[in-house]
DNA sequence: GCGGAAAAGGAAACCGGTATCATTTTTTCG
DNA sequence: CGAAAAAATGATACCGGTTTCCTTTTCCGC
């Protein structure tokens, strides 16, 4: 008769050895202010190299050994410096969000995504806002690299299209993730936002309304989102054979008084268009101004769409109909694109964003 | 005769070894990515500890060898690492914004005063928000500070005022600065604002005008400065006779809801109050929606005045008269007094900050 | 010119990790 | 069973600064 060969059960530790040193390590956290790597391999008589291992996951390690160590440091509580960390790795755990000065309402959804992301790990983010009209700002964020040496930048829209601050960053083999309206590099360093069919969504929802007399007002023509919200736009009315001509086109800045005085140039020009697509919440908040002061009324006498979906347009009255952008969603996809380790199941996350109206108060049937 | 005593000359740095030590330098910077401390002090023919007494303002080096080492300092375009000092030093050169959820406008400006001050030096700003209905807030922000032992923390209103967290600050022997509207701690660890005048300029504006029927949607009462608003702007109307009944405040949450809830209830309520003065500027964006929702107008049948002047204010129609804070320097402010030594000048900044009221269009005379 | 104090400078350890490479242990297999 | 191969671990240098403590210079009055 023939013995059953048992699989062999992995070699366990000496359970009074492992005893010993959780006791060990127990009386360290309740004497010492902080243990460090050193009192970890003393107590569970191992190098400081084979903690380091087991702290950095590497397979190296006899699952014995680890099993061990794990425990002493769990009872230690102890946490690797990461002042050390980025001091011996060359690479700090900073991640860097590089803007400039957009509306406040982006920025902040982009800093909660993103800190959505590095939650309770060792990242931090900073904030780097940058001045594109400043002579040296790219000197600026250059030496921010060179002495910081960020684990990875996230460049929101218009940053990431500046292919000056891109070459920067390549020369200097810095990490970075772009957001855009248009896939702008390679996959893995790209959030895309579809802003072409939101425009369309838009666009659609203004020709169902009747609309056929509608202007458009533009962001800055060096912005890619411009040019994709403008054409997508184009396009969804074309669908109802809606013309958009160029003389039904202003280009605003993005900003509340460009809004402003765009939406002015419209109102006093020859045909009063019955409805306005502005390029973000922020003109459309000028729009909604300049239209009251024209002693007209929304949605009556004049329709409204913004672009983002800021918290302003549910502040406006009445309430902004303007295309939702996943904001906090998009920061926190490009933070994990930079944090997490490339063969990660979420670095399969999501790195296309589509926009979707959102239908407010602001917009209604053409009289 | 007698000789005339010449001032002794400093004695100057050897010429010709100046000039190698530079030429060397420079060669230094073209092949070296990056110059440590150790090529400055073998360059400069000095110990490392000498420069590391240059670079930190040691007065126990000689004016000749300063000279020498500034000068190879700067033809390498030496600059110490930060990761390295700072765990050497065992702190770090990061600035901590510690924030709840308040209006995003708020956290945007107080951002950009503490960049302001920390601009092109080693300090990084990183965010630390925290929802203080999360059971273990205290734990995450005790673990980053043990962690990151960050150089110091700014503490804006409502954190400001929870002990619990300066307690654990001080358990953890932490540097910040409080923002309040009341002086809670001592004059180096506070920036003030005098919120109660601010509001008393408010209530000055509107007796001006000819109400005697207002209200107020103040704070949560947990916050100092929803106290301090209200009582001084209750002592601001007594100043002209005006009472401010119990009857006619309503507290809100500091929220754009809150505000549009608690304008319903003073606009249903037995008589109407021809003005309203509410906590912040969010909770007057709300009291605008309500108002427009009950059909009146603004100021024409009612009368409505903010706090803080954010960038909403001037976004909202007709624009909104409100009290400004200057928070983006208070945020200058506050991270100048963690950041510049104790003895320098600037320590001796602005500590108080007086609000002011903003006259727009949103008040205007009693009917 | 000399002794002693003060000023200036340096050698080596340290902060808390990681990397290289050699060494020891374990496994595999003839 | 024993040797070679593979796996696991450790000794030591290193990242780039600061600190401790000791040695050398400089300055001063006599």
């Amino acid at each position: 008769m023939g013995f059953v060969s048992l699989p062999k059960l992995p070699p366990t530790v000496d359970p009074a050895r492992l005893q010993a040193a959780i006791q060990e390590a127990e009386e360290l956290r309740q004497s010492k202010a902080r243990a460090n790597i050193n009192d970890i391999a003393r107590i569970a008589r191992v190098s400081k190299k084979t903690v380091s291992r087991v702290i950095n996951d590497s397979p190296l390690v006899k699952p014995r050994t680890r099993q061990l160590i794990d425990a002493v440091i769990a009872a230690a509580g102890f946490k690797p410096d990461p002042q050390a960390r980025a001091l011996a790795l060359g690479r700090s755990f900073l991640i860097g969000l590089v803007y400039y000065n957009p509306s406040p309402q982006y920025v902040v959804n982009m800093q909660f995504g993103i800190l959505d992301a590095i939650q309770d790990t060792d990242f931090q983010l900073v904030l780097r806002p940058c001045d594109r009209h400043e002579a040296d700002y790219l000197g600026r964020l250059g030496r921010f690299i060179e002495q910081h040496r960020p684990f990875g930048l996230v460049l929101p829209p218009s940053v990431s299209e500046d292919e000056a601050v891109i070459d920067l960053l390549r020369s200097l083999n810095a990490d970075y993730v772009r957001i855009a309206s248009v896939p702008l590099d390679v996959p893995a360093r790209m959030i895309v936002t579809n802003d072409a069919e939101g425009a369309a969504q838009a666009a659609r929802h203004l020709a169902a309304l009747g609309h056929t007399d509608i202007a458009h007002i533009h962001g800055p023509n060096s912005f890619r989102s411009a040019h994709e919200r403008r054409s997508g736009f184009r396009a969804g009315l074309a669908e109802s054979r809606i013309d958009l001509p160029d003389s039904r086109l202003v280009e605003g800045a993005y900003t509340f008084e460009s809004g402003l005085k765009a939406t002015e140039r419209l109102l006093y020009g020859a045909r009063r268009p019955t409805a306005i697509f502005a390029g973000n919440d922020e003109m459309a908040a000028g729009a909604y101004v300049a239209v009251r002061m024209a002693g007209l009324r929304i949605p009556e006498d004049i329709s409204i769409v913004g672009f983002d979906d800021t918290p302003t347009s549910a502040r406006l009255w009445p309430a902004l109909t303007t295309v939702r952008l996943p904001i906090r969603e998009m920061g926190q996809a490009a933070a994990r694109l930079l944090v997490d380790p490339p063969e990660s199941p979420d670095r399969q996350a999501q790195r296309n964003f589509m926009p979707e109206i959102v239908v407010r108060q602001s917009t209604g049937r053409v009289r």
